[in-house]
Formats: C-alpha cells, sequence, structure tokens
RNA sequence: GCUGGAAUAGCGCAGUCGGUAGCGCAACUGAUUCGUAAUCAGUAGGUCGAGGGUUCGAGUCCCUUUUCCAGCUCCA
C-alpha cells in the first residue's frame, strides 16, 4: 500500500477509534455522532456531547482509545439496503441525513468495529485494530463546528487529533508546530516593535516606527520594478458618496462589509450617505472616465496603495493576516480583447520575480466561469482559453490547478498561492479578469476604425494586501528580515564613550548612503548594547573600539551567529551594504566579491 | 457572528479557602569606562480590561460588556 494511502486508511480508521471512545466514556444514548474524516496532520470528529470536552479530559480520552485498541478486534465491512441502513442508525440524525441524502444507485456500506460499534463509511479500513497499535496518536485539541459547515444549522463539538505511523513522526510534527508558533507574527510583531493593535480600532494596524521603515521599503521595492513595467500610481479619496456604490454594485452585494457615514438624516437611505472604500476598483474607473481614450493609449495601467477598509464578523481577524483596514498593493489595468494575454504574461512575470526576491516558491489556481456569470459567453470562452495558453507557457501543461466554476462573477481569475518557509500555503497574488465594471461606469476607447469599444479591466495584486504579505514575511524570516528590508540594518556600538567620535563619523557615512542604523552613545556597557540589537535582529552589529578608530575600519558582529569580521574598512562596509540593497539579496554577505 | 478559552506593572509571569497585590526583565538614579548576547547597588512603577452585583471585605464568586487567542464560517 502507498503511503499515503496507508495514512488515509489508519487516519480514518482511528477517527472511528475515538468516536467508539466517546461511545463507551459518554453512553451511546447520550451521543450524536457526525463525520470523521482525516487531515493533514491526523483526523477528527465532530458529536452532540452531554458536556463540554476540555483539555483535562484528553488523556482519558486517549487511554479509552488505547484501550479499545488493544481489543484487537476485527474490522468488518458490510454492505446493507438504505431501509436497513436507516433502521441501524435509528435516532442518529447526522447518520440519517446523511444516508437519505445518498444517491439512489449508491452503494451504502458500514463498517463495523467489534460488535458493538457501527459507523456509516465508505472505507477502506484496517482489517484488525492491532494494526493500529503502532500508530502515533494525541488528542489536539476541541473546537465548535457547524454540521456541513453551515451557521444556522446544528453546533457541534470538533474533536482534533495528531496521527503519525510512529513517535518520531508525531514529534517532528510537534517540533514543526512548536516552529511554527515561534514565529507567530502575532507574537513577533509587537516584540520587535513593528505594529500594534489597540481595541479601540480593532483589527486595524498601528504601524509603528520599525514596522513602518519595512513597510515603506517593501513599498519602494515594488514601486521601482512597477515603474518599470509601465505603471502610474494615482490616490484616490478614502470615503465616497453612495452614489459611486451604487454604479460599482457594491452597495448591492458588499454593503454589509463596508463601514458607513450615515446621511444628515440618520440613515444610510440618504442621498448624502458616505462610505469608506472597501475597494479602489470604482475609484480607478473614474480617473480612467475623466477624459476620452485612444486604442493608442492602452494599456493604462492605474496602480494604487490606499488605504481599504473591510468590515469583518469580530471572530474572522487574525493578526495582520486579516484585519479591517489594510493597502493593497492594487492595480487596475485597461486593456483591449487583443492585449490581454500579453498584459496578463507581464504581470505574471513580475510576481515571480517579487516571489523569488523573498524566496518564497508559489503555485497557479486558474479559476473559471462560474454559473451566475456575466457577460458575453463567447468572450468568456476566449478569456480562459488565453489564459490557460498563458499558465501553460509559463507553468508547464498541467502545473497549476483549475477549478472549475470559481471564478468571479464578472471574470475569470488566477491566484497565486506562495509557500513559506515552513510550507505552509498563502493566497496572495490574484489576477482578475473583468467585463463587468467597465460597463457599469460605461467606459469607452476609440478603436482603430473609429468605433467605440469597452475597454476589459484587468484586477491584480501581488503582495494581496501589504499588511498580509508583511506578516507573511515576519513569519517566513522569523522577524529576521533580509538586509535590504530590514527597519534598522545596522547598529553601532562604540566600546566607550571616547570611541563616540569615531563611531558618529561611521553613522555620518551608512546616512550618506541611506544605510539605516541605529547608534548608542551612551556610557552603557557594550555587552548591554549588542544585546538590545540582537534582541531586534539587526542584521550587522558595527563594533568600535581603539583599533577601529585607529585604522578607520569597522569590526562586524552578524546576526544569526557570534561570528565576528575584524577589521573591515569602512568603505567596504558601506560597499557590502549598498549591494545588498541594490541586489535585494537574502543573505548576509562577509565579503564583497 | 458561532463554540471554547484568556485578560494582573512596558514585557514575561505568580497570586492557595474571598482577608494588606508580588517576582524576573525593561525603565529611572548612582557607581563601574569595560573588546563581542544579562556589571553592581538603589528608586519608582498597579482603578488586577471596563461596568454592575453578592459580601464586613472581591484580582479571586455572579451578571453584563470590550478586546485577544484556538477553531468553525467567510476572505486579501
Amino acid at each position: 500500500m502507498a503511503s499515503e494511502q496507508y495514512l488515509e486508511v489508519y487516519r480514518h480508521s482511528l477517527s472511528h477509534i475515538l468516536a467508539k471512545a466517546i461511545f463507551e466514556i459518554f453512553g451511546k444514548e447520550n451521543v450524536q455522532y457526525a463525520i470523521g474524516p482525516q487531515i493533514a496532520d491526523g483526523f477528527y470528529y465532530d458529536f452532540i456531547l452531554p458536556r463540554q470536552v476540555n483539555k483535562d479530559d484528553f488523556k482519558m480520552i486517549e487511554n479509552k482509545m488505547r484501550e479499545i485498541l488493544k481489543r484487537r478486534e476485527d474490522w468488518t465491512e458490510k454492505e446493507m439496503s438504505r431501509a436497513e441502513a436507516l433502521e441501524l442508525f435509528q435516532g442518529q440524525k447526522f447518520k440519517t441525513e446523511l444516508i437519505e441524502d445518498l444517491p439512489e444507485d449508491e452503494r451504502i456500506t458500514v463498517y463495523y468495529t467489534g460488535e458493538d460499534f457501527v459507523d456509516l463509511c465508505r472505507g477502506p479500513h484496517v482489517a484488525n485494530s492491532q494494526e493500529l497499535m503502532g500508530a502515533a496518536f494525541e488528542i489536539r485539541s476541541v473546537s465548535g463546528a457547524y454540521w456541513r459547515g453551515d451557521e444556522h444549522r446544528d453546533s457541534l463539538q470538533r474533536i482534533y487529533a495528531y496521527a503519525f505511523p510512529d513517535k518520531q513522526a508525531l514529534k517532528a510534527h510537534k517540533a514543526l508546530i512548536k516552529e511554527a508558533m515561534e514565529r507567530d507574527h502575532k507574537k513577533l510583531g509587537p516584540q520587535l516593535d513593528l505594529f500594534m493593535f489597540d481595541e479601540t480600532a480593532q483589527g486595524m494596524p498601528y504601524w509603528l516606527p520599525r514596522g513602518w521603515r519595512v513597510f515603506n521599503t517593501l513599498l519602494e521595492y515594488w514601486r521601482g520594478i512597477h515603474d518599470l513595467h509601465g505603471y502610474q500610481e494615482i490616490s484616490a479619496p478614502i470615503i465616497n458618496n453612495k452614489k459611486l456604490w451604487l454604479i460599482s454594485g457594491h452597495w448591492a452585494h458588499y454593503v454589509n462589509n463596508m463601514f458607513i457615514i450615515p446621511g444628515k438624516d440618520g440613515t444610510i437611505e440618504a442621498d448624502d450617505t458616505m462610505a469608506a472604500k472597501p475597494m479602489n476598483c470604482p475609484n480607478a474607473m473614474m480617473a480612467y472616465k475623466r477624459r476620452v481614450h485612444s486604442y493608442r493609449d492602452l494599456p493604462i495601467r492605474y496602480s494604487e496603495t490606499d488605504v481599504v477598509h473591510r468590515k469583518e464578523k469580530t471572530g474572522q481577524l487574525n493578526g495582520l493576516f486579516r484585519v479591517q483596514m489594510f493597502r493593497q498593493d492594487d492595480d487596475h489595468t485597461f486593456v483591449m480583447e487583443s492585449q490581454i494575454e500579453d498584459e496578463i504574461k507581464d504581470v505574471l512575470g513580475i510576481a515571480d520575480e517579487i516571489y523569488q526576491t523573498f524566496g518564497l516558491s508559489y503555485r497557479a489556481e486558474l479559476s473559471t466561469r462560474p454559473e451566475d456569470f456575466m457577460g458575453d459567453i463567447e468572450l468568456w470562452n476566449e478569456a480562459e482559453a488565453s489564459l490557460k495558453k498563458i499558465l501553460d507557457g509559463m507553468y508547464g501543461e498541467g502545473n497549476y490547478e483549475i477549478n472549475e466554476g470559481d471564478g468571479a462573477f464578472y471574470g475569470p481569475k488566477i491566484d497565486l498561492q506562495i509557500k513559506d518557509a515552513l510550507g505552509r500555503e498563502w493566497q496572495c497574488g490574484t489576477v482578475q479578469l473583468d467585463f463587468q465594471l467597465p460597463r457599469n461606469f460605461e467606459l469607452t476607447y476609440t478603436a482603430n476604425d473609429g468605433s467605440e469599444r469597452v475597454p476589459v479591466v484587468i484586477h491584480r495584486a501581488l503582495f494581496g494586501s501589504l499588511e498580509r504579505f508583511i506578516g507573511i514575511l515576519i513569519e517566513h524570516f522569523k522577524g529576521a528580515f533580509p538586509f535590504w528590508l530590514s527597519p534598522y540594518q545596522v547598529g553601532i556600538v562604540p566600546i566607550r564613550t571616547e570611541h563616540n567620535e569615531y563611531a558618529k563619523k561611521v553613522a555620518g557615512k551608512l546616512a550618506a548612503n541611506r544605510i539605516r542604523f541605529e547608534a548608542d552613545y551612551s556610557d552603557k556597557n557594550m555587552k548591554e548594547k549588542i544585546k538590545y540589537y540582537k534582541n531586534f535582529k539587526t542584521p550587522y552589529v558595527v563594533i568600535i573600539g581603539d583599533k577601529e578608530a585607529e585604522e578607520g575600519t569597522v569590526s562586524l558582529n552578524l546576526r544569526g551567529s557570534n561570528r565576528q569580521l575584524n577589521n573591515i574598512p569602512l568603505d567596504t562596509f558601506i560597499q557590502m551594504c549598498l549591494k545588498m540593497n541594490a541586489e535585494h539579496s537574502l543573505d548576509l554577505i562577509d565579503t564583497l566579491d
């Protein structure tokens, strides 16, 4: 059996054991059991139980599971008719619903574990519990979940467990989880003084001096690339009259997610109702519309990083990953249909360059026409075909996923999922074709035959949101940003106050070369000064004492180790810094060649 | 929004049965003038998230509320 299948079989089998254990603990008649699938690192099972399960119960449940495994019971599959199955699961409402929802011709099978536990299941499973005895499992957590993911239906207790083939694998996985927790940007952010939140602005980050340096450096890098590709940045009103949202369609589809300022009469029905923008597109449409356009002007690329606000359900907020106020590296490009292909190729090329700069690998997903699509089906077909062609060319046929029917109602899209240092995936980049918004705003251009045509709009963001992307970078780099992106790139430590004079000369040289530094001229112990910079993960700590001052050199302490580079000529050090800034190097260099 | 947890000094934490709010780091003051991640001594710092209740007495018990966390659902 292939190992992946093996994982599936035994994880899923263990979920049956969990259910059996729960039955024995709470009494079969007191438990409603729903479903228990395997997941990436184990399995879960959903129940309705007579009381809340908590942490203190975990050991007891695990022990019960082990006790059950030791019985070495046989697992037997039984095929039965719908009527028999309904009879068997009488009183179990979720199982009953599952059976009733099965298609007429579906084979119905159940699995017995011993004589006294049965679950509706497609299988396959182990033949005897004995096979599971070597597996390592551990109850991880319990949380709320809804029956069939629907918040209007029964609320269930979901018991999660880790499960691996052996103890070593479980241990390795737990180490990975621990590593992820140590990288948590919600912990590192405040620790490194990058950003903060306050309860008076829920889900709206404060960028602190250090974090704002990272933010601006990132944006500066982004602007540099986009300038080369013919992008023009604009900035537009944050608060707009309701009228704008009526044209764009947001008022009909998105009003519940918008922060609204009611009109003078206190209602949102009033004509003078305003709202904070949740997206930049309508404003970009207005900017395009300000004058007539010739086909010769296209493509026109209006990029925008204005702050947007989206009201979210409170429980959905999550550090920088999910906020209510953020900035996207947004752009709206206006093109003729014939230009779509080249334009998207260019965008994907930029994405590739950017992600590589951070050492992030990624994969693409194509989402195609949904059922409730708008516009001309021919245009959709052509667009999807050309997107496929581009993706085939860039990543190779079959090297990207296709999500049929998952596109937006206004056009197909390509999403880019990036992978961080721990292999976790994040949706960041998105490239969406839009046939609808230009129509809503009655945008046109004059074609070469003199006719009025409607441009196609390409919405695209590559970081996704600067906030989320920086959150990902914090975790990816564990707070130790590459030199070029570090809030402060150099920390200057004069050993004694008498070295301040030369230290200030070094500082002046760094400043003149726009290298970001901090210096501590106080009479503190040099160890304390070094510790401070190390805690902030400053890439280079420059030590200055008698020798350096005399010879016009610096000694460097490199981040991530106690490695020393002694007596580097000051100019050489400056050149090293400039080189890393220019090349956006991922690693700290220790020499100029 | 839902389920479950949490909130005590700037940060990390302790606080037993309801009985005078504590520790470490950081901060501040002084001494030390130092060659690579915690020098020594001292000082100050609290409406125990907020509001209400029970009690002679509440950080501790009860109610309401805010924010955060783990999930669910939704998303960049």
